[in-house]
DNA sequence: TCCTTCTCTCTATCAGTGATAGAGAGAATC
DNA sequence: GATTCTCTCTATCACTGATAGAGAGAAGGA
């Protein structure tokens, strides 16, 4: 099996898989693709394309086919559906969000963008509202999961951590918590939540039209 | 001089500031205290608990005193200033959202969610929506702000990179932009309206209270 | 057929990273 | 005066991304 670019990626996807973002080094990559890391060099430049190969990869699972909302489909549907189906494709992998961030000059983001955008203009949203409708949209979105895929603190972090403390100063902030816990709860739906926040903003600046 | 952790901190910012997040390593940082660097390590755990003490202190120089609103001040109007504070802390220094991204367990971001949502629990807003409405404006003002900071992509990304080729496939994305480089518009403005966006549908979701 | 060039992988090595073990200096305490 | 505690040191580890340059083998031209 001859090695090239896309594979190079697929196996670098699978040892984010594995073994998390912190992991896919260039040694332990080539090993897995029975090859020495200085090889790595020749397909690509150094680790950021990497990394941005990845962040396409990732991305490109979700949107291989990217397509409008059917006629009768209202545009904030089809947004939300769009950036939940940005999200799944974040959560898939391990620090999903955090390799998007890192990523420079997605063209895949950019394709996803500009669907977006003019999908907004094609039902009447003026082409500024639709940019800053779409742009935040999509920052929220890696905000969130961003979050989301946060390392729990590790015990040295906890050493001098005392709950009881916390919960007396941050009396709110622990019963959402609590709250957030309870049966029939979802890390989901906190997310479809906080996201109908971002949608319905957008409808009311969206302007009359829709 | 005696060296102490608040020492260390404070060097550390001024390290960041001087050469960004990468350049803060445990050597160069120790040798601009005049020591050594594993006589850190008798001060901090590991790296990991630097950078949450650096998200920490980024933080405290614009929310070393959190008020709440004022009794005629809208509390959507008060959550937009916070908001503008929080990004102003991440800007404050270069890769400040990356920093506070990285970091476990902030105590000052948690003070902030606290202050914020019980803020709107005492303006009427339900717990539950309020907890949505603080995080969703967090969060996206985090993942904002991280795109502000993202590297410009470096020759090598765009050896193969056609800018006609792209403007052609993503039209309504360039005019964004294009429309973004007029003179009077600025990057504190795209967040001012992106952050309204939110805010309104805050408004919205918060229910008839206000 | 020979020679050259191109494609790809290799070995060897670099400077730099976070982190640990353990010696030792000096102050504080018994 | 002896001991313990506090802090910094030297020496070293395993590992990282990256480069120089050798060399194997196929492809192409004479």
């Amino acid at each position: 099996m001859t090695l090239d670019r896309q594979r190079i990626v697929a196996e670098a996807v699978a040892l984010l898989d594995a073994e998390g973002l912190d992991a896919v080094t260039t040694r332990k990559l080539a090993a897995r693709l029975g090859v020495r890391s200085p090889t790595l060099y020749w397909h690509l430049p150094n680790k950021a394309a990497l990394v941005t190969a990845i962040a396409e990869a990732i991305l490109g699972e979700q949107f291989d086919e990217l397509s409008p909302p059917e006629p009768d489909e209202r545009w904030q549907d089809w947004l939300t559906g769009l950036a939940e189906r940005l999200r799944r494709a974040l959560l898939a992998h391990p620090d999903g969000a955090r390799i998007i961030s890192a990523s420079q000059l997605s063209l895949k983001m950019a394709a996803i963008s500009e669907l977006a955008m003019s999908t907004l203009v094609a039902r009447g949203v003026p082409l500024r509202q639709a940019r800053v409708i779409v742009l935040t949209v999509e920052r929220f979105t890696v905000g969130h999961v961003l979050e989301e895929q946060a390392p729990r603190p590790d015990a040295e972090a906890l050493r001098d951590f005392d709950m009881a403390t916390f919960a007396e100063g941050h009396p709110t902030v622990v019963a959402a918590i609590t709250e957030y816990f309870e049966p029939g709860r979802t890390v989901d739906e906190l997310f479809r939540e906080c996201l109908e926040v971002v949608i319905e903003g957008a409808v009311a600046k969206a302007g009359p039209a829709s």
